[in-house]
DNA sequence: ATAGAACCTGACCACACGGTCAAGAATCAT
DNA sequence: ATGATTCTTGACCGTGTGGTCAGGTTCTAT
């Protein structure tokens, strides 16, 4: 049973730092606490992680795997308004389930970015020239409106990761926390949005009637 | 003259710190920091500003001011595309001429908006319910879409203020920083979205036009 | 059973931080 | 001019932090 304890323990302090760093910052995070809400002594985090940055660069790196993953690859000879919902209802539902992930990527934008600048070039950016190829050639074959494929971009990401990085403010305007049923209703909302915002009335390629289930929303 | 120096070494220290304050945080900025930005020792921050908590308060409750007086006040009998197309325009506009605030701001939030919160019950809900009563008077008339009036707002806000808070996000897509021309641009792409995603079609129904609708950008 | 590896942890350290203070310099009111 | 007020600042302090370490305990392979 070679590295058991190893894994729990790890796995352990990573979701408390998780939490802790995600709520309070980096700097506003200390190894003392990330170790009580483990429950472990302090000296047994150093254990498993020497400092506290190779900790948060663990955790860093774990979080952009995931976004990676979770960046959907429609292509050219996709329906665009169910490419597009798909995309969105992903990227909500990632909001949801990790909206610790979420925070700490917000944070490390709001630092400037350094730490994760190499994964914005080399990650993101092929991504996004990818993506927007296929945006402009639904464009050209008159399936989507015309739009900045960038500037469509950021307003998925940002309308996606409002509801995990301002939760606080969903929460004072809703009046609490969305239930699963609401989630699913906020994907729903905020994809047909952005359907609505750029896909063509009059897709000639696509069937009108399966924008249809996207309906209104309370 | 009274209060000469007292102002503008204040101002000097305010301006120094909501920089700061917006780079690296509350906790990742020193006192020591903020005066040596400012160009003075740090027992004279300490003068003017007791404690650094005070000094952020401060800050933050101007720029709370000012968040408030960039809301907009359309009504029921404004059109709804120039309406939302001028207040998405004032918020992106806004987002470009003080990033620092909207940055302080966005970390409140993600700190769990404790400090902020009586601002999102007392000024915003309030000022959230007005505009949803508006969207929903609009959407009796057939003049907007059936939109769910919250989550079209925190699109908005979220689309509007992505370009202050994730700028290292854009810069690394964009390939640098939006010039004043770029900034008019993506005020006027992203008011676009907006009034696409919302604002009712002349003639349900009929052909659409894909062309020429253009929000009108002030 | 036993050697060795892996794991645990209380005590400790250097240091940077927010904040204090008292003594001096500049400015102001009269 | 002069006393009062405001402003300036270097030296200092207590505290909390990230990190170290040595000595101990538990596990594992043979």
């Amino acid at each position: 049973m070679a590295g058991r304890i190893r894994e729990q323990n790890r796995a352990l302090i990573l979701q408390a730092a998780e939490r802790l760093f995600a709520d309070k910052g980096f700097e506003g995070t200390t190894i003392q606490a990330i170790a009580d809400l483990a429950g472990l002594p302090k000296s047994n985090v150093h254990y498993y992680f020497p400092t506290k940055e190779r900790l948060y660069r663990t955790i860093l790196e774990e979080i952009l795997q995931t976004w990676l993953a979770a960046f959907g690859r429609f292509g050219e000879h996709d329906d665009p308004a169910e490419a597009l919902a798909s995309y969105v209802i992903a990227k909500v539902r990632l909001s949801f389930a990790r909206p610790h992930a979420s925070r700490i990527f917000a944070r490390e934008m709001l630092n400037g970015g350094h730490l994760i600048s190499p994964f914005l070039e080399d990650e993101l950016r092929p991504w996004v020239e990818e993506r927007a190829a296929v945006l402009r050639a639904w464009t050209r074959q008159g399936r989507l409106r015309p739009v900045d494929p960038h500037h469509l971009l950021f307003t998925i990401w940002a309308a996606t990761q409002t509801y995990a990085d301002f939760a606080p403010q969903i929460r004072a305007i809703e009046g609490g926390d969305p239930d699963a049923a609401s989630q699913a209703a906020i994907a729903r909302s905020v994809a047909e949005i952005v359907v609505r915002a750029c896909v063509a009335q009059d897709d000639p390629g696509a069937s009108t009637s399966r924008r249809g289930q996207a309906a209104s929303a309370a």
